[in-house]
DNA sequence: GACATCTTGGATCGATCGTTCCATGACCGG
DNA sequence: CCGGTCATGGAACGATCGATCCAAGATGTC
């Protein structure tokens, strides 16, 4: 059987961007509810292709996590890393980049990892572990910068807490259907909390 | 649940209590990982009096949200009800209720609600407007609950939001591990939020 | 030009999904 | 005491799940 496009000796596809498009596909609709289908769908790649570059299903989807990490980790260490004037802004910072993640169309809804971490125990272990860890990630990068900014121990470590808390919020209102406005007032509200 | 003799001409198993093992398997596994199997595991009865007694899964997950808001809400009104002297201790009042029925052993961990919340696309239309009208009435509480403890209307209302996300972002902590103790760190920072 | 290598499309696998059906047998009204 | 009603257990349904296999075709090397 002939086909109008010509078939291949090299990989077709752009690997880079099927891995980015599958890591939407788990992001929209969360691992079990991300069938192959959807997955070959959304990434435009057949089957034979899907599990030949990446493995199965689990496999990508680690991936995925690694990709979203490897894209968004850098921008709240940017934020993070620049010099802040108090906690306040150092947390104003942090979540200025949820905030902006959200309001970018070309993103599902929410936040992929808080997605992960409601999910976990439909996830094996290895994808349980790396949801862990990254999240112990952004605590740490956090902590790091709130003591930079002038925070004691004991509130660097509150307040790492609670913006980490205040980003799965964002994450669950997004996706709940709240208006950006309403996630605008609460990452405000959270900047507000130390005095 | 079940007799040793066999059969019957009458129901066999308490509705009821079948009704909130099913909502903790949906609790604890959200829709979609919830399978049938996990269902009739978790309750007890075989597929045949589960859908003789509830219809299909999406009816019985509907009876679920609304058996969860049956066991839950009036906890909150409760909470809410009580005379506060400020607009703080409304909130803490209402978090606590929260922070009561994670540390309750007997309950899966998180929130139906929340979990719920993250995953509406995998959920029908009925199921998505259940959950909207759930987190819709609570909201309406906390900011009644609010005005009357003599906050403003701009702060009940931003309060009442800033709550509502404070309670889902409990959920997500305890659902990826987080102890006890650092929920009721967030809880606490959560009531420190207006001055 | 021929061969080895690799990707692609599509068929197909067994398992599991949600759902339905049916034989069985206990109950209740006659 | 008998027949209708109904819950139960379990088999079985078609659909979809994740995963594998294979023929077809394009490429690079010889």
């Amino acid at each position: 059987m002939r086909k109008l496009q010509p078939m291949a000796g090299r990989k077709q596809f752009d690997v880079d961007e099927a891995l980015r498009r599958a890591m939407h596909v788990f992001w929209r609709w969360g691992y079990s509810e991300a069938s192959v289908d959807r997955l070959t769908d959304g990434t435009g790649l057949n089957r034979s292709s899907l599990y030949g570059t990446f493995g199965d299903k689990s496999a990508l989807f680690q991936k995925s996590l690694e990709r979203y990490a490897q894209t968004y980790h850098p921008l709240y260490s940017e934020a993070l890393c620049a010099p802040h004037a108090s906690p306040s802004a150092v947390i104003a910072a942090y979540l200025q980049v949820t905030l902006n993640r959200i309001a970018d169309p070309t993103v599902p809804d929410g936040c992929l990892l808080t997605m992960s971490a409601t999910q976990l125990p439909a996830l094996d272990t290895k994808a349980q572990t790396l949801v862990h860890t990254m999240i112990d990630t952004l605590r740490t990068m956090l902590t790091q910068a709130l003591l930079t900014a002038g925070a004691t121990s004991q509130e660097a470590a509150d307040l790492a807490l609670c913006t980490l808390a205040t980003n799965k919020s964002l994450a669950v209102l997004s996706r709940a259907g709240f208006p950006p406005k309403d996630l605008t007032t609460v990452a405000a509200a959270a900047a507000r909390i130390p005095h």
